[in-house]
DNA sequence: CATGATATTAGTATAATACTAAAATATATA
DNA sequence: TATATATTTTAGTATTATACTAATATCATG
């Protein structure tokens, strides 16, 4: 897929799919992400122009590309994530460490650490790792 | 140890002991990294404001703190390469992958990670994983 | 001491992040 | 509908990391 994204973007992206329960508006982007309106309204237009969100009517939501870019971030967290809670990291401790890496990964190494894995269901948490 | 350093710094500080047959030079940094003699300097003033290199007549070295830094690198480096390895990932590739994240790593989890490998001596390349 | 090598300063630029204050726009309610 | 409230946008500023060119300074050596 060949995405470049900024940490801050990757937190947008997350928190916009994580969210998607009610319609996410700016205001809600800048509570979510601890940030100020105008600080978030920067992020959601580079977001914009790079089409990985859209606005319609004022609620923000993934484009498809979008949507495939967070599979491959959530690939990749809950991938690395399993991998270091099997070797003992608490499992908030891993999660915190990975969150600063997973968006950074190649899907194809991702893919292949997965398949080594045992292409497991869930993560630590149960939560399915596979999407789409 | 508990380090915050950017890639770039993370690069000169990997090149400074990759590169330690010879004394290093601003000019050097400047070469291995592939980056103007200004540009160096400026990354240069900011490792030694951190205390992570310093310069003894125009030669520049790590720090006891910057040597440290380092070994937590690639200790990361090594024990991370060797799971993508592990996993079918090109070692080249392993590699490339492995810099722009190793730097990011919190070093608790990486021996985790290294223990629950059996502690291997060496990583793909042959290069010992321990140091100091 | 002059020349060439190396380092430094000055000035500028860009991207990402972040803020405050103010203005504009929308929405809701009296 | 008019006004009040909520939300968004603009304008202006700041910081950090990165990077450059051009010019100047410093150092070492022949």
């Amino acid at each position: 897929m060949e995405y470049s994204i900024t940490r801050k973007e990757r937190d947008c992206i997350v928190a916009l799919r994580e969210n998607s329960g009610f319609p996410v508006r700016l205001f809600n982007i800048a509570e979510l992400l601890d940030i100020k309106a105008p600080t978030a309204f920067e992020l959601i237009k580079r977001l914009e122009s790079k089409n990985i969100i859209k606005k319609t009517n004022g609620v923000i939501s993934l484009t498809p590309y979008g949507n495939s870019i967070y599979s491959e971030i959530i690939m990749a967290h809950r991938t690395l994530e399993l991998i270091l809670t099997r070797s003992g990291v608490n499992s908030d401790k891993a999660c915190q460490q990975i969150e600063k890496i997973d968006y950074l990964m190649d899907d194809t190494s991702v893919q292949k650490l997965f398949k080594s894995l045992g292409q497991p269901q869930t993560c630590p948490h149960g939560k399915p790792i596979k999407l789409n």
